[in-house]
DNA sequence: AATTATTTTTAGGTAAATCTAAAAATAATT
DNA sequence: AATTATTTTTAGATTTACCTAAAAATAATT
């Protein structure tokens, strides 16, 4: 059975919503997908029929073993897509996740093997995710929020919690990146800002939001 | 001003149908597209209003200025797409043609020249065809067809005239590819049908039809 | 030149994916 | 528990890219 762009990405979406326990509601999904809780409800009738989830009106949606294995092989291209043009093709990490949306449907299942034994079976993508092997399975990251790091604990940034153009520029300007070394200086209450220190470099101040758009693990 | 994959397919068939001067009619258009002539008329009628070709009813149709532009950035890269395939993950060069007509549709002009710079360059896809450069020119291959090489003339051959699974798998069973040099040891009116030996083998006979979609050019 | 065959266009309809507006169900407040 | 607010679904349209069948235009034969 063959899926088209859309029903694609309506999967995928469910897949990265639906961490944990919970089932994903209309709306998030409406929001996730940039459309209408009305074209979400047409979309799921259609998804339920092609077995890849399970739906009841009003009670939300999750996916079934079929729509996770799907959802786990268009998140391994986009991942190693994304690793491709960063590496091979030294496009900025900032840069990479709006052509990956392209490139992550082009169905040849060939190719996707191929491209990932040219890149040597990378485990992480640019952004610190990690990416499924042919059978879907991926590492687990132990990685922390940097909000949540202890005061004067050296640690390594792992990961980004968005791929909005705006966190990515904003790291890009101040040379943070995935394995930039750091540690927590100080904490303020008043608006949970923080004072990081990068290696061999002075301290600063990042926000709150910011923090929480970052992922570390200890060293 | 974007275009959807059905119409950048229409716009790369119309450029391979209209050889030199003539106009390309409805009929052959739809062979190509493998879909009906009422389909046809109504995308011409689209693409006349988005200024990439003109047409006048029962007139045939031809690429403007902006449609070859077009065109010429497709086929740019769907070789681009299968010199990769063949050059960098080690495709045969008869299993790329599908994989590239998905390729060539991904937007990003930054990916095309990031890949060409990558791939260094290339003049000549794995089919012996040109590769369009970033403004849209290409290097003027002088080859001929192989049922035009005078008899005991060494050649190599260049360029095949189809695609097709068919032909290249054929092609394969004989050891014969682009690079491959040949000269033909006689000719048989009866059926047209040519003696070829291959460099440091034995000599034998092919089809008509093979002969014409092969092109060698003269060593 | 008239007839016949072929090509091309128009007319009308379908399926996928979207939308707005209204109705129905569920959740939150008083 | 009743009312109000929010979420979700249905109803009905729209757009794109197709299709079949019939009509119109052009080309080929007699
Ligand atoms: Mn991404
Ligand atoms: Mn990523
Ligand atoms: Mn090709
Ligand atoms: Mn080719």
């Amino acid at each position: 059975m063959s899926f088209s762009i859309t029903e694609e990405n309506y999967i995928k979406a469910i897949f990265h919503l639906q961490q944990g326990e919970g089932t994903v509601s209309t709306n998030e999904l409406a929001a996730e997908l940039h459309t209408k809780a009305a074209s979400v409800t047409d979309m799921l009738k259609k998804l339920k029929t092609k077995k890849l989830l399970s739906y009841e009106k009003y009670k939300g949606v999750r996916l079934s073993g079929e729509g996770k294995k799907l959802a786990l092989a268009i998140v391994r291209k986009h991942r190693l897509w994304e690793y491709f043009l960063v590496d091979t093709l030294q496009f900025g990490w900032d840069e990479v996740h709006e052509v990956a949306e392209e490139l992550e449907h082009i169905s040849s299942k060939k190719l996707v093997e191929k491209l990932d034994a040219f890149l040597g079976y990378p485990k992480f993508d640019p952004h610190g995710d990690p990416i499924p092997d042919s059978h879907g399975k991926m590492a687990v990251q132990q990685h922390i929020n940097l909000i949540d790091l202890p005061v004067n604990k050296p640690a390594e940034v792992s990961g980004v919690g968005s791929q909005s153009t705006e966190l990515l520029e904003l790291l890009k300007h101040k040379h943070i990146g995935i394995g930039t070394r750091l540690e927590i200086k100080r904490k303020f209450s008043f608006d949970n800002s923080i004072e990081i220190k990068l290696k061999n470099q002075n301290a600063f101040t990042i926000s709150q939001q910011l923090a929480q758009a970052l992922f570390v693990k200890l060293m």
